[in-house]
DNA sequence: AAAAGATCATAAGCAAGCTTATTATATTCT
DNA sequence: AGAATATAATAAGCTTGCTTATGATCTTTT
């Protein structure tokens, strides 16, 4: 049986997969001033300007207050700023500043290359699957937090 | 081209997975009173009892301070111990202790359960494959790291 | 054999995750 | 309208990563 040898492994491979990517990455970006965490905030901001930081954190799959943080070092350096909502005092929303799209201009070229080091080797229809893939387990294992216990009933259903 | 829109996302899509998986394992195993960190260690050091620190650290890809105060909770919990080596006497060789191997084979189900849930509705074979791909990356981001600045060259070596 | 250099484990202190709790608002329910 | 509940952001304090530095050994060089 393949999936009991061999990929029962895909945890603590990830997590060591994770490891050295996530310090690669972030010597790299560090040339720039800027963590990788700090970052992927900035990259996603660029994508939805406008945001609440509680939709943001979630479109980053991580908790509103590891967020905050993050966003206190980018405000800190003039790449993102606040502005409170209008129509809601509780609200801040999230714009890029000048600075930061001038930075991620900058950046473009160390993602790209960022990725091509890692796929490497890979053709690009794999690594298209690849990425698949992983957004498909990103939702699998989203499902299994939010509702906890009911794995067992999604898989028999799968034959009912 | 694919790889630019798509795949370069590969970057942070590999971390926000990465949360989502830590957050959920480090619950479950939270039940036996152990992180999935430190389960990571324990299942390492099953799999090459004897082994000293810096030979863990490298499977394990992770800095030897880290590994420390990892090693430093297994033992605290009786899980595993460290024993002092014979010929060098700098060396800790560690070793499962009897509450370590029967708290892993209580855990052997979780781990399976786990990585079903991850890997729900991909076929074996692709979950092969895509084991097989992570192995890669893991590869080419280690020899990335290791020779900096190398990247330009090997890729410029496949085409002389 | 002594000095210089490498290696093993650990310490101190920072980054980025987390949980739980707090404060300030909005919203909903009588 | 007033009370109860929910939501947005933040705070405090923990874990697990990291870098850089230190002490104790081993190894190599002279």
């Amino acid at each position: 049986m393949v999936r009991g040898s061999v990929d029962a492994n895909f945890l603590f491979t990830l997590g060591e997969l994770h490891r050295l990517i996530r310090a690669y990455a972030d010597k790299e970006a560090g040339r720039f001033g800027i963590t990788r965490a700090q970052w992927a905030v900035l990259a996603k901001v660029e994508r939805s300007e406008g945001t609440k930081q509680t939709e943001l954190a979630e479109l980053l799959e991580m908790q509103p207050i590891t967020l905050t943080r993050l966003i206190d070092k980018l405000c800190d350096a003039g790449w993102i700023e606040r502005r409170s909502d209008a129509s809601d005092r509780r609200v801040n929303r999230l714009y890029l500043r000048k600075a930061g799209r001038a930075l991620l201009g900058k950046m473009s070229g160390l993602k790209s290359e960022l990725t091509a080091t890692a796929l490497e080797g890979i053709n690009p229809a794999d690594a298209h699957r690849l990425l698949t893939q992983l957004e498909q387990i990103k939702e699998n294992v989203r499902n299994a937090v939010q509702n906890p216990g009911a794995s067992q009933l999604r898989k028999e259903q799968r034959y009912g």
